[in-house]
DNA sequence: TTTTAAAAAACGAACATTCGTTCTTTTTAT
DNA sequence: ATAAAAAGAACGAATGTTCGTTTTTTAAAA
């Protein structure tokens, strides 16, 4: 009778998502061939179709990865954690995400780039940051109401500044090698704590 | 006799080139063909041979056609603006340039994601930032002379952090369409000079 | 325990297209 | 008449995907 697999496909396809990661963060996607992916991961063309049905599909897959990921990173957080904790903890979890696997910085940015022609994977983008906004306002909000932040800004534009002044490292980090992220990120921790703790505006 | 074109042959290659970076911003350099470049610029195969030897030769000549687009906008910069005025004057340009050809943003991108997996397109646009970084370090210290501006962090980071910040808002921009670019980039200069400027650090 | 049947997993040659580029030819403008 | 400019057919290599075949794995039958 047959092979009472389940959880070992998915072990199995999880294995060669990564395995495909690494290698589109090497010659990117478009560059990379079917061949080229079967020929490192040592599979067959057959084969790889089993688990992904597409290339388009393991893409697809590669996005919702990552989301889940900081999904997941998000759900540790503690409310109780002031802002400045709160960013580091973040910029800690970037770390963990974007080095452990240096790749995927790479990947990641790939993404954002194929969401300009590709709608399927730009819905998926709009609607990560969409979620990712609404967890980060909220911990900008508990902030504020502590007063331990300036309410000068509304949650939603900080928000929007912070996600994109780490996005920005992010790309700094691909296009740059000689940028260090770990020094980088506590820099840029000090300076939006710095530059939005609260401070009796007299301005 | 020949025909005595020179500066006619430099301007249709550049107008070429701006064709070219509407059709890569639709579809991407890897999804374009060098056929649907033909078709929707009117030209054949072997004419658009004698403007660009490559493909590649096309994308080099789009990240230094950014380049010194940013360097000459850079050079209107006039030392005595104010560091707030010198922002809202960036993010002037950065409005210009982004947004009359409103193209040229997801290109942008995409050269970035490029240079993960092509180090000629790498060491172009770190030598891009190189220099980009260097002209802001001016302006911050200037501002930091005055007093006008926190010496808290130093210039070299302070310039990382807000190129990051802009290269951010310009992938922000590319994925969610909902994104006012006008709105969003007056506000991050609000949010940047208010939290650079100098009060009596009584941290 | 050994055999066996059946299905899942992996293989890899083959498919029709499409790719970037070249090269010969034709047109255009002096 | 001459040479630059444009054309577009043609090239071999490479693309994503399919599909018939082989191998492996499993559990029931012997």
């Amino acid at each position: 009778m047959p092979k009472v697999t389940l959880e070992h496909f998915a072990q199995r396809k999880q294995q060669i998502l990564q395995d495909c990661i690494v290698c589109f963060s090497r010659k990117g996607f478009h560059q990379t061939s079917m061949r080229d992916l079967c020929e490192a991961l040592n599979i067959s063309a057959g084969g790889l179709y089993r688990y992904f049905g597409s290339k388009e599909e393991i893409i697809h897959a590669m996005v919702e990865e990552d989301h889940t990921q900081w999904l997941s990173a998000f759900s540790t957080l503690s409310p109780d954690l002031s802002f400045r904790d709160s960013l580091v903890a973040l910029a800690a979890m970037a770390e963990q995400i974007y080095t452990t696997s240096r790749e995927i910085n790479s990947v990641w940015l790939q993404i954002h780039a194929e969401s300009a022609s590709n709608p399927t994977v730009q819905k998926l983008i709009e609607q990560h940051y969409r979620s990712f906004s609404k967890m980060l306002e909220q911990v900008i909000k508990r902030a504020q109401a502590r007063r331990e932040l300036t309410s000068h800004f509304s949650a939603a534009v900080l928000a929007s500044f912070i996600i994109s002044a780490f996005d920005g490292l992010m790309m700094r980090m691909v296009v740059d090698s000689t940028v260090s992220s770990k020094k980088l990120s506590r820099d840029f921790v000090n300076i939006i704590t710095q530059l939005t703790d609260n401070r009796e505006d007299a301005a």
